[in-house]
DNA sequence: TGGTTAATTTACCATATAGTAAAATACAGA
DNA sequence: TCTGTATTTTACTATATGGTAAATTAACCA
């Protein structure tokens, strides 16, 4: 299902053949035997992994006498990058928090190295 | 199969359920009926929707009386935001430094060989 | 104790995915 | 026109995925 854009190209980047099929693109148009070489599956199997990420739009195949060459369009990928920094400010402030709770950890295990005593800890976090 | 951690990762992103799921989680921890307010779905595909995220390292859990938190882990947001960013260099141009990440890239190539699935088809590609 | 709320598990269904082998298509060139 | 090469299509299989309804577990509360 999920046939929305980004689905699509998530799911088409959720396969390892499929992404070395792109690293491989990424370094020029090819065709599609010279991208199954490396691979143990047989042909009509790739022949599905391309369409695959055809479908996504994370290829365009051209025609040249019996060749079908395929080339890289990076539409998706950039679709994909900006989709995920979004994410950057959370997981950089997420970051910055950690260590300020590393900090008091520290000094929580200092405090009861001086006094002896063990303070209530790891209290519940409240949601929100 | 795939289950490569970036796989799993991809994978887990490919639905819009999932992803607005996540896009809740950014703005703070909160409970599974919480988070299944939104859709139009049971509870039961919500849950599973979340072992999803769980399983892909997305989202942790906690426990708390008779709630499950669910608060986002950005890590695997991280390893999709930095293995798409090597193609930023191709869509930008910078061919010369996307080169030597593609020769990083031939170990992940060599994984992909050795896990295939059929080991026994013969096939004497002799092109390049 | 029993009732309520939160969430998961179980059992099931429909559809999608990833692979195969074998046949078919498309084109080049002698 | 016949042959070889490149690629796809067809038909089939096994497994994964995303959903449901109903039952179950877990914890709080009166």
């Amino acid at each position: 299902m999920s046939a929305d854009r980004l689905s699509t190209t998530f799911s088409a980047l959720a396969d390892p053949t499929r992404r070395a099929i792109l690293a491989r693109l990424a370094s020029g148009e090819t065709t599609v035997n010279d991208l199954a070489a490396p691979f143990e599956m047989t042909l009509p199997a790739v022949t599905k992994h391309l369409k695959v990420l055809e479908r996504a739009g994370l290829i365009t195949r051209g025609r040249e006498a019996q060749w079908r060459p395929c080339r890289l369009a990076a539409q998706p990928l950039r679709d994909v990058a900006e989709w995920v920094e979004q994410y950057r400010l959370y997981w950089e402030q997420r970051f910055d928090r950690l260590e300020r709770y590393l900090d008091e950890l520290q000094q929580e295990k200092a405090n009861v190295r001086k006094t002896a005593k063990y303070t209530e800890r790891s209290k519940r976090r409240t949601r929100t």
